[in-house]
DNA sequence: TGTACATCAGTGAACGCGCGTTCACTGATGTAC
DNA sequence: TGTACATCAGTGAACGCGCGTTCACTGATGTAC
């Protein structure tokens, strides 16, 4: 049953996906290695021969995961077209359709926590996304100096990060609506 | 070896105790029944005698522990000598002790997005504690409506809650301090 | 007040289960001649 | 170009382990008379 390089390359990347979607829906200890590789429509077995470990997949997926929201973010901001790029950014990060995807949110949001407890591989992952997340946000205060663009911007990331993950926890969808309008209101107008 | 009631309630609030330590030093998943007994100085076997699951701990160690910081945070607010009591509150919320003390800051923030996977007790409970933290926050903003007062307190808290999140997340402590900072200094004066 | 008994907090071993990981095997692919 | 062989992605069963939970038992406490 040996696959082409090719072949190989594309299961990999079907792994790494339905990790992202299940990490995103249970959370990383909750799904199992089993249920993940059925989801990617494989069989446990064969997880060890692309990687070395469950903590190995969580980093790599973190990586691809927020490789995908900064490639999203920076998008939302050219597409801004008339708004000013960070309040396309912020609508964008906090959209009900955003958050309320349990399988497509900000890897940031869906694994927080869960993340500051992990190993120091996933952590670190997460901290580049992090910092190369705000990165995009500061290139929208232009007219800020370097510094005080990357202070807002931390601001503004720690703020929807935090608004984000309220929202997905707080059961009444009225109360998670509130959450991320407020937060949108504030970070744009305030 | 039966105990009196005043011993048996003592040694309920010993588990719960414990058990808030454990899950924000580990995570919810991570914290075994067996250790977390042990921290309590007993064993497992008898964890039954005080709870049905592990599911109902958690939910009363997140009740206990909000209502915890919801104190917290009023007597902060009350001890702001000088300062409006929003400020002492962030302040508070976002020192480093506080958001570096791996077994005594808020659940919100420790278990965020753990507890937004978990059963719909522990969400009822921690969307509760995550209100009445906002109802303390909205006082400080005598000089607003009710509405706006509500709006801009559920805006700081969650910005509070995903920077204190982040500063735990980040393995560089200088990292971690430039986001509690910044989001201090734009919470209070921007 | 003193005695006999029921209660039940806590112990420590055991249970079944699902986890991450390993392994012998299969068979299509890529490579060497 | 055709043939023989080594490679290795994927299967499916098995492994040991730690989890949440259960249970028989202990013995100090609270209660009934």
């Amino acid at each position: 049953m040996k696959k082409s390089k090719a072949e190989t390359a594309e299961t990999r990347r079907r792994i790494v996906k339905a990790a992202a979607a299940e990490f995103r829906r249970n959370g990383i200890h909750a799904t199992g290695l089993a249920d993940l590789m059925a989801a990617a429509g494989l069989t446990q077995g064969g997880f060890y021969r692309h990687f070395r470990s469950k903590d190995h997949l969580v980093a790599e997926t973190c990586a691809v995961g927020l490789e995908g929201i900064v490639a999203v973010t920076d998008a939302a901001a050219d597409d801004a077209d008339g708004r000013g790029g960070f309040e396309a950014i912020v609508e964008r990060y906090l959209s009900p359709d955003h958050c309320g995807d349990q399988a497509g949110c900000c890897l940031l949001v869906a694994l927080g926590s869960e993340l500051a407890h992990g190993d120091e591989e996933a952590r670190a992952v997460a901290s580049e996304g992090f910092q190369r997340l705000a990165e995009v946000i500061a290139k929208q205060f232009p007219h800020m100096t370097a510094e005080t663009a990357r202070a807002r911007a931390i601001f503004a990331l720690s703020a929807m990060i935090g608004a984000a993950t309220m929202a997905r926890m707080v059961p009444d969808p009225d109360l998670s609506a509130e959450i991320l309008r407020n937060t949108r209101e504030y970070l744009i107008k305030g």
